[in-house]
DNA sequence: CTTAAAGATGAATCAATGG
DNA sequence: TCCATTGATTCATCTTTAA
């Protein structure tokens, strides 16, 4: 059996294994109800852009654009086009898990649609992003500002979905060490990543980088998390995919985009565990009650807490509270009760005298985090 | 009578002088359809962008933001949305130009909806434009990608207006002489340029930058032209134009903005026309025909024309075409021919000898214009 | 062999004028 | 309104060819 697997028909779906990491033949709303309800984790989408060129367009030196002109990318009016996305957009949301999140992928000729109808299924918008090419085709006519970007849009299932995956630190991380923004720099797919056929020519007209699609499956999904690519083309979500430890399944029409895409995906070599490890966010660690500090013996009870400019001290009790005076409560709330606040990260206002300066407690619960590693880890 | 003058009613519009240069008070589209048709060159609009917040937000220090939760930006639904959307861009349409534009501003909130309406009331985009923040606000919560940027889509009234306004080589010029993109970065409206009130809080709550309003201005309007502002808010659209030698109309409903946005307006100094001075393209220049070359003497009959690399030789007729052997036609005509091309710039393909070297036919171009300049230019 | 020059190309809604 | 003519216009990157 190859690496990738393909079903021409499906029937009623069974076990994962029937179409985990295969690309499915036919067109994306059947497909797509062939699939079971709440199934996938993530939806990546890169449906036609309805450019509606009209002619031929040469540049300075006569030479010709090759401009997107498939068969595909032809509707009758922005009416049919709605009508499409709908569709897709509708069998493609049933499909997805009530935590899930889908990215779908255009340009100015078809975003705004695309976007409105996804508020109109019910889709939460979390952001837009702007993916700027770094080598944009240039405008040769000098008639309008350089085409230099596409939109992505980035939506929950849902408004009320709290429970999506945001691997908040890995981005930051990848990001020195500050928020990732909306706007994301990449290179356009060129040189040896981009497909050619046996004369050269590019396989699949809108072939996307795999650095952006990495970013995408970095920054929303787990390891082993499900990648549905509905529009799947010369295969660039499968390839990401399987290279960071995903399961995908793609939907694609074209004979000739599948083959490419089969042969792409077999040739990848998936990362190891450890490379792919996530920078787990601070939320998804391990949860230690400031109790468990006084229990496991890293802070005695009677030891003295200041903030760290030394204006308030109070100590810790056996029972897990602090207390000044009178005042007592967790570290949260004594640390907002003083302050006159609503609310206080106990964690990060409190420190700890050691050897004559403060440190906060928080690297105490770093600590407490190493001892409650499962062996071998 | 101030620099600012305001109608609070307007009664059929006889002169321009009645509503140029003045905030009309009142709804949007009552407004606009007191407005002649087809009396302005470009329409800026920063509409509600119906964010429906839900709770308060507050930073990790607790600090409450200050979130735009204002009336006017509270819509029942999608629905209600849109129909104030199309309501707003329709009126806006009659009031534009056959060969004007409109730029429209929004976050993913709003923009989609309004860029697809847009698209169906028959405007034309041209572009999306993105603003990147270089200081946006913060993800506070990391769920999400720091939204570090808003939207604009800049459209023409048609898809077959052609003749609208882009200052092309103005736009490269400012950008380190190679082609403006659709990125585009400024800072948040911050600092001595936000308008604030006694107490020191911001007059507006989404006042955008006047860099920003700059380069739209700059780009797609020529001194003189009429900017219509349909939500003019604190007027950063009035400053700008009065900046730059444009004559602005401004809409609004609230009297605190009205009164903020005059006063800022009357202070503003505009620039000199030399200053304003746009940077023109060859194609604003007068066109001149080849055969006046030879009649004003610039190029005698039978001089010999090369192309850059001596390949071809030409000889010059009387009549202002151009032979090879046989072959004859004009500049442009005989040099596509020879190359084998559908066309040729006859301008800059053919060459004479000066003194040893060959300089192109544009140069004697450039010297009959001059020429032909009407005294004292 | 190296290095320089020349050619190719990418999701593109890409003219204006005069008869 | 249609049609022929004029003539304005490109950036970053990768590949191929020339020196």
């Amino acid at each position: 059996m190859s690496a990738v697997r393909r079903l021409e028909v499906i029937s009623p779906v069974s076990t994962k294994a029937d179409w985990l990491d295969t690309i499915i033949k036919g067109d994306c709303v059947a497909a797509l109800n062939r699939l079971p309800d709440k199934s996938v984790d993530v939806i990546f989408a890169d449906p036609p852009y309805n450019l509606q060129l009209s002619g031929a367009l040469h540049r300075p030196d006569q030479s010709l654009v090759d401009a997107v002109d498939d068969e595909w990318d032809q509707f009758e009016n922005f009416a049919a086009y709605d009508a499409f996305t709908r569709a897709w957009l509708l069998a493609a949301r049933r499909v997805l898990k009530p935590n899930g999140t889908i990215w779908v992928i255009g340009s100015y000729h078809n975003i705004f649609r695309v976007g409105a109808i996804m508020q109109d299924l019910g889709f939460w918008l979390l952001n837009d992003i702007i993916w700027r090419k770094t080598n944009p085709m240039p405008n040769f006519r000098g008639r309008r500002f350089q085409n230099a970007h596409e939109t992505m849009i980035w939506a929950s299932r849902d408004r009320d979905a709290k429970g999506y995956t945001f691997n908040y630190e890995a981005m930051k991380a990848a990001n020195d060490d500050v928020q990732m923004r909306s706007d994301w720099l990449f290179p356009i797919c060129t040189g040896k990543e981009r497909l050619k056929d046996e004369n050269g020519d590019k396989v699949h007209p809108t072939q996307k980088p795999e650095a952006l699609l990495a970013r995408v499956m970095l920054s929303s999904t787990k390891p082993g998390d499900v990648v549905l690519d509905p529009f799947f083309g010369s295969g660039t979500t499968g390839a990401v995919a399987k290279r960071l430890g995903r399961h995908f399944v793609g939907i694609e029409r074209e004979q000739s985009y599948i083959d490419a895409a089969q042969e792409r995906i077999a040739q990848i070599e998936p990362l190891s565990g450890e490379t792919l490890r996530l920078m787990t966010s601070k939320k998804a660690e391990p949860r230690i009650a400031f109790a468990s500090l006084i229990e496991s013996g890293l802070l005695k009870p009677g030891t003295q807490l200041f903030d760290s400019r030394r204006r308030w001290a109070a100590h810790v009790r056996a029972d897990g509270t602090l207390a000044i005076g009178d005042e007592a409560g967790s570290i949260h709330r004594l640390g907002a009760r003083i302050q006159g606040l609503d609310a206080c990260n106990g964690w990060t206002f409190w420190h700890v005298e050691v050897e004559g300066t403060l440190k906060p407690i928080d690297d105490l619960r770093q600590k407490a985090r190493q001892t409650m590693l499962p062996a071998g880890a």
